[in-house]
DNA sequence: ATCATATGAGACATATATGTCTCATATGAA
DNA sequence: TTCATATGAGACATATATGTCTCATATGAT
């Protein structure tokens, strides 16, 4: 504290937001690729991040508490229905951390994997409770909820990003398309 | 033709095989692992193919064409909206060269590319009967419903991946879930 | 059996990404 | 201004993936 200089927050974050979005992009990304993406010397990034391995348990770090940040405000709601719907809005929202987490399933620390599980199960129980609502059919294997539910968050985020919708239009169509999609009479 | 020792039908198949399997688990994956896993020299591997540019277009190139004859084949129904549904099938059950065509954006020679683009177009055409038909909702967003069937398809193989589901089943609740989640009461 | 070709193993060279260091400069606090 | 720290540029070393070659062996056709 007091007199430090301390590190531009710019850099450290224009680095893992360059990050996030060269390696959703294409994982094979180059740290070099990365850092000039983030208008920042190859140096400097390895002065932040130990090496790639670090950079990734660093962005996986963050984009689990972020989204587990914005899981929990967003829990916040009437229903376990309106939870979820609520949850799935703000996923949308955190896109690239959430695309981010489901596909860097490489090397990742136990304790971000225990963290990964446990707000996993935690979200499961929240499903569970909103089929009990009659959110969706509950005669449906939960697997395919889930993947379901996940597969359209990164639907929804891809017209975001196209351009396609706005944040609210996209989190619209996707509820829509769950809950229509997933209801009792549709079997 | 005549007499020539023709290269193993196996060595070659073990080897796209392994590639479409081990690059759509992790695509920074190593030569070296994908011959390994495919039971084979890594000279073997190179005999093949001049490197890994190479490799990934062999393969893009046989999914595009795999995809296409399969579609082409399953096009032929009784109405355009059950052309949707048995493409829908195909795809599934061609998960891992569906998958391989819509990760692997980076570097494909043109008339890959061109290819590629005309599929997609004859199918938005199809798309665009069904919808007539009433297949789905036409005041959605055509891009949505484009993001939607991609996705079902990619959850569907997924589930039949996870041995949670069979390609019957897995393709069936996925055109439940797609033209429930699209219905036009749904809205 | 004989022969042509494919293959595997490994040596070797090269290319590319990664990691480390130095030094000049920029920046912000005191 | 003065000072401590962060940064950028680049040199340099290392690690790893990739590409090439040789040779012994396996395989299938004749």
């Amino acid at each position: 504290m007091s007199h430090m200089n301390t590190i531009r927050p710019t850099t450290l974050e224009a680095i893992i937001e360059a990050a996030f979005a060269c390696l959703n992009a294409d994982p094979t990304t180059t740290l070099a690729e990365i850092a000039q993406s983030a208008g920042v010397g190859r140096a400097t990034l390895h002065r932040h991040f130990k090496g790639r391995a670090d950079l990734v348990q660093a962005l996986a770090d963050r984009a689990l508490a972020e989204t587990a940040q914005a899981a929990e405000r967003a829990a916040a709601a009437t229903s376990y229905t309106q939870a979820l719907r609520r949850i799935m809005r703000a996923m949308i929202e955190l896109g690239d951390r959430h695309w981010f987490l489901a596909q860097e399933t490489t090397a990742r620390s136990d304790r971000s994997a225990e963290e990964h599980a446990r707000q996993r199960g935690e979200f499961l129980d929240l499903m569970l409770s909103a089929a009990k609502e009659g959110a969706f059919d509950q005669a449906l294997p939960q697997a395919w909820v889930e993947q379901v539910y996940d597969h359209l968050i990164h639907a929804a985020w891809e017209m975001v990003r196209g351009k396609e919708a706005t944040v609210n239009q996209a989190a619209e169509l996707a509820w829509t398309t769950f809950v229509g999609g997933l209801r009792q009479t549709s079997r």
